[in-house]
DNA sequence: TATGAATGAGAATTCATTCAT
DNA sequence: CATGAATGAATTCTCATTCAT
């Protein structure tokens, strides 16, 4: 399995490097290359092509937000619970990771259609956990249990989304997280039963 | 003044179907031309550059947007109707043109920092307007005073946007404006007093 | 005859002013019909096309040359007195039409080899009334008899050629007159019999 | 050292025969690349621009002629027969060499400004080593010490210019190399104290 | 495995010239 | 005579991918 080997995360690393720093249509293949220190033919061994590294790129990192998601919805807690831990992962995660946040909220939007659907696949994991949490609310009646669950959740994740990508765009001129209690109090109300 | 003369908006049009059907890069400036029924060179008489073009197709059908906005804030609704009649404005302009919601919602995104930039500013505009009715509801007090506008803004915003993008990435397989009154029933019940 | 018209002249006049401005391949057809004032299909009454133009600015600029050197060698003056108003001449003319100087000595030598060969063919008309002073000066013995004319007359043209060549490409820095009685010294020591 | 690699001299040398059978402005690089033997891309691997394998093609070219005079210049001639062989080199190079004489006496003269100007500077070193022959002369008595150095070369290089240039629009028709004494017996004259 | 030199398809833009008014 | 809007052909350079070593 090529994602065990060594240089696999390495390139996925450097690519995210890459194009945080040059954007993603002056992130060549050769620049990635070069920031992980190989040949450009190297990365073909571990890469169909360069659509390849850029999926990549999104289902490794989307891993991390996953697993801390998984772990928040083990706990014991209420939905609310759940819903306020998982905004204030989402936004932790990017606001320690700059690159990162550039990358998945600026520079892999620039993908085209097809890549945006395989993009979307991958976040579909993400959703679902996201959707678990919403009708475990809705069934112990922590919120309303006549909202549809698909508009609730992409009032959610687009709130978060569309939160997280202006702070992006404003270069990180504030603190993200700090945002977390507003959004809070409003997305809840928005769902409370 | 070269916006008012029947070619412009000729072209403009042009664009929006041939980004729409070929997709952002594959709009190559000679079939916009072509779809608009002039030679390659005229679109030089009315547009700098290619990016020109597209800044102009957003600018234009973003006007369509203010417009309708304006006019529904000068009405004498409460501000939570304004804010309804908003949502379906967005949602009933982007059904009936769904050239237009492919092009604003999927191809548009597609475009460099530069390109981007400049169909944010226009999109201030709108987000200006957004905000008018979110103060005067806070005013009033059919809306929460306590909340923070711009992230009340930014909920409103993206949860329509990821609502919208989601209906074209499905390839408008539903009805969008029969979401409204979901859609209402969430984004009043967050902003509440 | 279109030379004639008023117009004719006018376009040429603006073609000088355009290449010199501008440079060769700056001056387009637009650019010289705006400083002549007309429209760019009005050129197209005089000139049959922008090759012609050229052309004819040479034809035209080169005949202040030729009619002045046509008086020089009607004077009774020696074939060295002629050789020595005949550079003066040259030096003053363009000195005193820096616009000139720049379009004949360095931007229409940026024309295809076409345009040349029809440049050089008026040119020859300048250079046949310097052969006659040059062969003057052979049969009365003001000359060295043995030389070879027509490399003589290159030496006299490349030397005046270079000279007011370096001129121009040095931004006309120096007085360009005053180099004069060193160049008659030279050239007339290398002629005499 | 890119220049020191076998298809660096291959694509210099294509551009000669290149330019010179196409002319300047049909010399593209496409046809530059064929006559090479490369593919397009290739070229840019060597050369960051189609201006930079022109430069490239001067500097090198003019090499041949400076490495030349230097050789000449070492030796124990006096300054007059250093002259002389500075002129039977500039005629012998450009003579066995028609597709090189093409491309600098006519095609290569068609360039922009900014190329003009960076092909002077690299005639500029041929130009000092003329001075320094000069100078020679005029210390050591053959050449007249009153003469302006700056003149005297500038006589010297325009009529071996012109006579070459005219040489190269003629077809190559007579043999240049023969018109040598010619050129020395008056330049000779033209110089001697 | 790893390298990196070589490949070659693909697109925005300019500008001389025309011709309907 | 004069206009100027419209035309459309033509070319440099980039970069993902390959393959001989």
């Amino acid at each position: 399995m090529k994602r065990n080997k060594p240089k696999y995360m390495q390139i996925v690393d450097a690519a995210v490097i890459a194009i945080a720093e040059n954007g993603y249509h002056q992130a060549q293949v050769s620049k990635i290359a070069k920031q992980a220190g190989v040949a450009d033919g190297t990365i073909y061994l571990y890469f169909k092509n360069k659509e390849d590294i850029l999926i990549s790129v999104f289902q490794e990192k989307m891993g991390i937000f996953v697993d801390n998601l998984q772990a928040i919805i083990k706990s014991g807690d209420t939905a609310s619970d759940k819903l306020c831990k998982m905004i204030e992962n989402h936004l932790h995660v990017l606001s320690s990771n700059r690159h990162l946040a550039t990358v998945t909220q600026l520079e892999l939007r620039q993908s085209n259609k097809e890549i945006r659907l395989k993009i979307n696949a991958i976040l579909k994991e993400y959703l679902i956990l996201l959707d678990q949490i919403l009708i475990e609310g809705m069934l112990n009646g922590e919120f309303n249990q006549a909202m549809d669950v698909r508009i609730a959740r992409q009032m959610v994740f687009g709130t978060i989304d569309e939160i997280t990508t202006t702070w992006v765009m404003n270069d990180n001129r504030y603190n993200l997280l700090e945002q977390a209690p507003k959004i809070q109090r409003l997305l809840l109300n928005a769902l409370k039963a």
